[in-house]
DNA sequence: GTCTAACTAGACAACTGGTCTTGTTGAAAC
DNA sequence: GTTTCAACAAGACCAGTTGTCTAGTTAGAC
């Protein structure tokens, strides 16, 4: 079917590679386009070839490099289930992961299309499944069921984000305990 | 003492007016210097003698714009105080000044110096308000005296600007309570 | 009336994201 | 093996931005 030479995988790799360590390491506004297709050995004109945007190079880069990151264990205690999962996403926001994120949102904020594309790659499926394990836990009578679904999970990553995005706490893994102490008395059974 | 023109404060507050009117509508990116400058009938140059950079004017227009927001009751229920405050808190964040904040912390996210100065500026003094509030619900019993004061805060204000910055829920004033129910039931005494 | 710094107006420099041009390469179709 | 054609590299180019610089004017203190 397909006349012509064919993309080249590798190329692809190297781009979100290149982009995925530099804006780690640097912001995205420090890092050029240029910067990124020079790392990456790969003309500029190729990027835009598959990606439309800068923006969405970085995104990409982002959902390709955490996919496994974070994880939920299930364990049937919930309570100590949300604290390891914390952990983790701090764990992710110290690294530099944590400023592609934090890149990312900052571009969301002047662009509609991209903040939609970060809820829909990004935001919803990690969200989906956390909901998933709450509701789990009200089902088997482990958390009450007249609670705020939304609300409680806002509260339960709020002060990760909060801190992410405005930095005026640190951001540790053993804060993670406190979090989870300031809403469970409130939900538990 | 001071030789030469003196300064043009009206210019001043016609500056702050612009920016925080044309931000609030249109987004920071959206909105050039020259638009500030323009709108305020003020010559560019003026604008950079007193402010040494975009983004410090808008900071400006949001901290004096926004002095009397957000007010926080003190009626000795700190309950129903949150609540009226969280209140307040979304509606600001609902109107115009909500998009200059979204947009500072766009900024701040790839300026260390703009995230200081955001945070003394605008976020400190409101935050301190906060804690001493909680802190004097401790001092007279409503609230239990072994809490992570500043985790629970986080988990006050975090969904709130958790929407604010990824929009994955409305932002509405009812939702004040809800909120409040997630944390209350954990730190009441 | 003089002094001087703030003012207006606008050209200018530096930089960036994104497009366009030109020519080359390589896998598939013949 | 030859032809085809889209993906490739290299880099000029465009448009829009922030911030600086120049030149001349204005207004309040002395």
């Amino acid at each position: 079917m397909a006349r012509g030479r064919v993309r080249d995988d590798a190329a692809r790799v190297r781009v979100l590679e290149a982009a995925f360590e530099l804006v780690g390491a640097e912001g995205l506004t420090s890092v050029g386009i240029d910067a990124i297709a020079a790392e990456a050995g790969v003309a500029k004109q190729t990027i835009y070839r598959w990606w439309p945007s800068k923006t969405a190079v970085i995104l990409d880069a982002l959902v390709v490099g955490t996919m496994k990151e974070t994880p939920f264990p299930d364990s049937g205690d919930l309570r100590a289930d949300i604290e390891r999962h914390l952990r983790a996403v701090i764990a992710l926001f110290r690294s530099p992961t944590g400023n592609l994120i934090r890149s990312l949102l900052a571009s969301a904020q002047n662009d509609e299309a991209i903040a939609e594309e970060f809820r829909r790659r990004f935001w919803r499926p990690r969200r989906d499944l956390s909901r998933a394990r709450l509701d789990a836990a009200i089902a088997r009578g482990e958390v009450r069921p007249d609670i705020a679904v939304e609300t409680v999970l806002d509260a339960l990553y709020g002060p990760v984000w909060l801190r992410l995005m405005i930095g005026h706490r640190p951001l540790r893994p053993r804060d993670a305990a406190d979090v989870v102490d300031a809403v469970w008395d409130g939900i538990a059974a």
